[in-house]
DNA sequence: CGTAATTCCTATCATTTCGATAGGAATTAT
DNA sequence: ATAATTCCTATCGAAATGATAGGAATTACG
């Protein structure tokens, strides 16, 4: 599965925060997301840290985005909540290296078509995940 | 992931075969892949089952393709051999259907990258997998 | 006919991945 | 002080996935 269900929670969460001004508690928004709570703050955390997010501490803190919604590509919200976008393992960057890789056939097309992908999530952005732009 | 250590076998399997005008054993392919023999038998089954070989039984049976290598797109092959090539859950068949499908944004994005996917996988086919080819 | 090599079929195991949960420390507005 | 929040680490449970086991059915060939 290349996009799974932390990926998607992480836009759910995005294009909520996309509808606010000012800073929201995850609380409200994995209430009105339906993401459990606590899941949810793994996955903010990874969006915190690849700064696509601000967090403000202590008592009425929360979450607010650092951009406007249209400059958030999808592919960069999802590498920033998935463990990887590669359509294989073998462009996964685990997998201490094939050793076949100098002279795999397929090593290309998997390349190619993560770029395909890559490129693909990066026509589309948190703007076109929200409901109400009509 | 959305293409598997299995489907990338199938291919390899197909690839083989592809070297072969005679009918040959899955016991010989698979030694000469290093995959292992009884996962192999379920693999190729699946490519019986689609029609993508022909299988012979008996002593000396095996399995020979039934087109010409240029003729297998790898989208055809990896269909049959994968349980689903879809990018998301969404799209994947099972799930029994998102309640949320009706008004989801998110739902044309997986369906629009599915499409991309597949068409990618279909402007290759086994000839761009057999190392011999210069 | 009998044997050996093969495809076919079903069931199960083992490992990894992934979604989810638990408990609590650190921070801060009021 | 208190309450609400973000932050951190560890773990659990279920599902998916790669792999294995054992044997039935079929067929070439001596």
């Amino acid at each position: 599965m290349i996009i799974s269900t932390r990926g998607r929670y992480a836009l759910r969460i995005m294009a909520a925060l996309a509808t606010r001004t000012e800073s929201a508690s995850l609380r409200e928004i994995a209430e009105g997301e339906q993401i459990p709570f606590k899941y949810a703050e793994s996955i903010v955390r990874s969006l915190v840290k690849a700064n696509l997010v601000e967090s403000k501490r202590g008592k009425a803190g929360g979450y607010l985005l650092t951009r406007a919604p249209e400059e958030y590509p999808l592919s960069e919200v999802l590498h920033a909540a998935e463990e990887s976008l590669a359509a294989t393992d073998c462009t996964g960057g685990k997998e201490a290296a094939c050793p076949n890789a100098a002279t795999c056939p397929s090593l290309p097309v998997w390349r190619a078509l993560d770029e395909t992908v890559w490129e693909f999530l990066s026509r589309y952005t948190l703007v076109d995940l929200m409901p109400q732009k009509d």
